[in-house]
DNA sequence: AGAAAGGTTTAGTTTTGCCTAAACTTATTT
DNA sequence: AAATAAGTTTAGGCAAAACTAAACCTTTCT
């Protein structure tokens, strides 16, 4: 009842990342894993008889207890990588996704548990995002987006939403990274852009979407 | 053309393995992957459809120059990741070949080359095996098997085969590491074992199938 | 040389996982 | 309440990759 094929386990990953523990709508699914409808629901009814999945007909799909720990152990092992493919390999955070979402796949559970020794069990990935621990806990997800924030607070960058290479090329352009920490100067009441100043004085405008996809915690 | 299951991938080791740049018989194929025999025919089909083999039916197959290639790489990939366990996660020699053979089929030039670059470009693998570099090019398989060595010599141990899990805790027992050097004292003539004195003074005797597993280069 | 033995290929089936087209449910709109 | 739109499932195909049973080459033995 332990092996699961690649297919099985993208589908487990986005039900999750879709709905939690609450029911998806079997389109959405497929969307999400890049399939047409009916590839869905016959997956779906594989998952079922595993007794990873519940289904209601023309309802929806929701994940079992099974299921949810599947889910967060394959979200445990991508973010580990991701971790580790920054971290120690150099790579850039925007690299990292498409190389972790073929490791998250290895099935070795004494090689997740050393690689988490090795990156000294990380708590957040390189995005900031929680990494679901051995025991199942996930660690809350910090911050919050740039516009919740008002002109003249202290904050910190905490994470950031994966919105593609055009983003993080933009991030990297004005040396946005986890952890510095800014003060927001201005807000534009025009087109609700934000002014950040950095500790070293510069200080750059970012456009609402740019806000709206990084996290921060006040200070 | 880039872009191989990890079925094919496995039957493109498996040529490499028993024949190198020669033919293979498609019965010692399948035996090698774990299939029977009309698995293997057809698998060789697909492969000669994308160019990787060429089959003499009745006869044999053998890789052409880019299955070749791909073996190589593959084989690179391998010996890499089983650098990578030991080194870094600290795991037992005896462990790595089965997650190495997961790790193997992960598609990216840019982790394969990075990895190298964190290893610090290694010339052999945990098992004293060559690692294929970047340009395909092979650093000679080091070391004669024990056997071949007379009384009296001083010798290097620099490889040893994978010979399953009883051999290497033996190995483990005697504290026989890769780069330790010993002075052979003594070859029994009734049964072939041999007795190898460490630096330290200790001595102990290894079967012959021990020694047959053991390469050494002398000093 | 002819026959038996051994290994290889063909034929036909199974499972996973995807697809399109058609049928069916549910929800929305008039 | 009926019609339509939207979304979901069934039906029927296709390809990869494995299997068993049967047919087919090669080689070897007498």
């Amino acid at each position: 009842m332990n092996n699961h094929s690649e297919s099985e386990e993208n589908y487990i990953k986005a039900l999750y990342h879709l709905g939690g523990e609450d029911a998806v709508a079997s389109g959405a699914l497929a969307n999400r894993v890049g399939a047409k409808g009916p590839s869905a629901t016959q997956a779906v009814r594989r998952l079922a008889s595993k007794g990873l999945v519940e289904v209601i007909p023309y309802k929806g799909v929701k994940l079992t207890l099974d299921g949810l720990t599947l889910a967060k152990h394959i979200l445990r092992k991508h973010r580990l990588w991701e971790t580790f493919l920054v971290e120690k390999l150099g790579f850039g955070w925007e690299e990292v996704h498409p190389i972790a979402e073929q490791l998250e796949h290895i099935q070795s559970h004494d090689l997740v548990e050393k690689l988490a020794d090795y990156l000294d069990s990380p708590v957040h990935d390189p995005h900031g995002d929680p990494i679901p621990q051995a025991d199942g806990k996930i660690p809350p997800a910090t911050g919050k987006p740039l516009q919740k924030f008002s002109q003249g607070s202290s904050l910190k960058v905490v994470r950031v939403e994966d919105a593609g290479t055009d983003f993080f090329t933009q991030l990297d352009l004005l040396e946005i990274r986890l952890g510095k920490e800014y003060t927001l100067t201005s807000v534009s009441s025009f087109d609700s852009s934000i002014q950040l100043q950095a500790e070293d004085g510069e200080s750059f405008w970012l456009s609402h979407s740019m806000c709206s996809n990084i996290y921060a915690i006040s200070l």
